[in-house]
DNA sequence: AGCACAAATGAAAATGATTTTCATTCCCAT
DNA sequence: ATGGGAATGAAAATCATTTTCATTTGTGCT
């Protein structure tokens, strides 16, 4: 595997810690910074590998890649600027693990986002 | 927009209520349907139109396809032979809203699975 | 500096799901 | 039967992502 190219990682942040390979590479390319779309996909798998960033789904099936702290965590994000709030989701780590133990589910993972608009939209 | 093929809802049927628009073709390929791929894709989305499918997305971006009850419910999905269980999120619809309101996010809704080995795998 | 070798890069091709186009076939009401 | 709209599917187009592979770059060593 490669190390992450730092612009990369750069330009993530510059696009508010949230967006796909394709507009991370759209935008290093309009602010003339000189980089291959490879390089952009490679970068971003090591960043999800090294759990900087993490990744989830548009409803198109894009993936989008984002800031991330390490921690177990949820996020509500906002539909219209896309801006979002890493919180905290004890009532669900809670629910999953209950159902989990109710159906004889092991070895349990889940997902939890919310979406709506943010004060500002 | 088109009505859905009858034969495409019996094989996500028979598929055990869960496969991918590919997955539906091949099976009714092998179990000599003749239909074409535009028509299951066209099909799913009218099922999923009519609310009468969910959808969601593979860890690779795949949308899979689902039979569903229509109200507003949650999945444990078994990550082993993909049986799936409804249930109910009374603890979920709770956290969205306050979570919602803390932060100011109005017309909010939200997503959340649950992944495991049900008991048989 | 000059060399060797590994890691990083990116252009281009390959892949794979999904959508679009468009000509043909079906079906139904007149 | 017939005219027109709906349904169908083959083939092409799209689009994100991955793979290939040749080139460039960086680093340590002499
Ligand atoms: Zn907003
Ligand atoms: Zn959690
Ligand atoms: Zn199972
Ligand atoms: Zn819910």
């Amino acid at each position: 595997m490669s190390r992450s190219n730092p612009r990369v990682l750069a330009t993530l942040e510059r696009a508010g810690g949230f967006a796909s390979a394709q507009e991370v590479y759209r935008l290093m390319q309009r602010e003339g910074e000189s980089i291959g779309l490879t390089t952009v996909y490679r970068s971003l798998q090591s960043l999800l590998n090294d759990k900087i960033v993490d990744v989830l789904r548009r409803e198109d099936g894009e993936a989008i890649y984002r800031l991330c702290g390490g921690a177990h965590h949820h996020h509500l994000v906002c539909k219209g600027c896309g801006e979002t709030v890493e919180i905290e989701g004890g009532a669900i780590e809670k629910w999953a693990k209950t159902m989990a133990q109710e159906f004889g589910f092991r070895d349990v993972g889940h997902t939890a986002e919310i979406f709506g608009l943010c004060p500002k939209c």
